[in-house]
DNA sequence: GTCTATATTAAGATAGAC
DNA sequence: GTCTATCTTAATATAGAC
């Protein structure tokens, strides 16, 4: 219903075409603030033909949206339990502020999802994110209570995490503006200030 | 000119509401996603009443915008040279964190123009906001380099204590969804955490 | 599958009475 | 100053030819 009927060599590249237009655009203006037009001619397609893959621009934006909570979960969901408990957290920042550079886009619509109240994304919020922090709040907790951590509250602690990695998505053309950036070199000076603030705050 | 013409009191009164409602429906939808009819509705004007007082949605927008980046950058302006290297960095956190506690929809609003690009501000982004940023990021790495502070490179530092702390009012919905919470209690437990990062990571 | 043409609604803005 | 009525444009979506 939300997906693409994609299944013919030409629908797959026309929906995937779609998806990449869309994704430009909802991440940069939002869902109500994107048209089909701007998607229609990223996309290089006519506006009717657009809707002949998806029903509505609804439908798009759900598709887009779908995807991304399983990416976006997914560095946390490997931090392990079994690992030397400062590594798996620097590990997790890395992987996360990774994703802030390869996925600025996707990171953008979340963003705006969120910001605009997450309409279309809280259910997924509350069932799907909330538990799994919650999971790995204790495993942290846990690793705090046996002294191979120092204190800090579990779930601040994550929240910070996401916070500072995807700042560096989220607010891209004022830390550009800032630092008088035109490339990406400020992604590694990030991970190795970041690295440095959490392993300090962290080693017990 | 972006000016509204209040001068009696009444156009006053107007001005405001306009003003208030405006701030509630940007900060939610951006610029593109909300319309006059939303402001009007809220204001409780009829939405030419609105377009007598503010000659366009251009003209609300400015307005609001106009007073958001001194608010926004006030907070940095008071860290204090002269101060205690690592109270003055705690300080300075704690007003950040007030500000999302107290005027988060300003922090949302500041959000959704960075977010599309800062069509709108990102002069006063690079004539403003940089060169206060770098002024201060002296002072920092001074500090640093006098041995009162340990060291982390100033600009990514800055940038954490933003996103950390405006994380609590731009993410308020994702922040409110992890925690259970239907109050504003986070508000403290977040200050204590932030606190104690920051002091960790900065103690000599 | 793709296009032109168009229906339909919503949104920013204005005219003009009161 | 405030309202009703309305103009104009832009946006979502559909019809129907090819």
């Amino acid at each position: 219903m939300t997906r693409p009927r994609a299944q013919t060599r030409i629908q797959q590249k026309n929906s995937e075409a779609i998806l990449e237009a869309a994704l430009e655009v909802f991440s940069q203006s939002g869902f109500r603030g994107a048209t089909l037009d701007q998607i229609a001619e990223k996309a290089g397609l006519s506006k009717p033909n657009l809707l002949y893959y998806f029903p509505s621009k609804e439908a798009i934006h759900a598709a887009l949206i779908a995807g991304l909570l399983k990416v976006w979960l997914d560095p946390l969901r490997e931090l392990d339990a079994g690992g030397e408990p400062v590594e798996e957290i620097l590990a997790y920042v890395r992987r996360k502020l990774q994703l802030s550079r390869d996925f600025p886009r996707e990171s953008r619509l979340f963003a705006n999802e969120i910001l605009q109240g997450a309409p279309r994304i809280l259910e997924a919020i509350t069932g799907e994110l909330k538990p799994l922090v919650d999971e790995k709040s204790a495993v942290i907790a846990k690793w705090m209570a046996e002294g191979r951590l120092a204190p800090l509250e579990p779930h601040h602690l994550i929240f910070s995490i996401w916070a500072t990695t995807q700042h560096y998505a989220d607010f891209d053309v004022q830390v550009r503006a800032v630092l008088g950036h035109e490339d990406d070199r400020h992604f590694s000076q990030a991970e190795e200030a970041l690295v440095i603030l959490y392993r300090r705050t962290l080693t017990p």
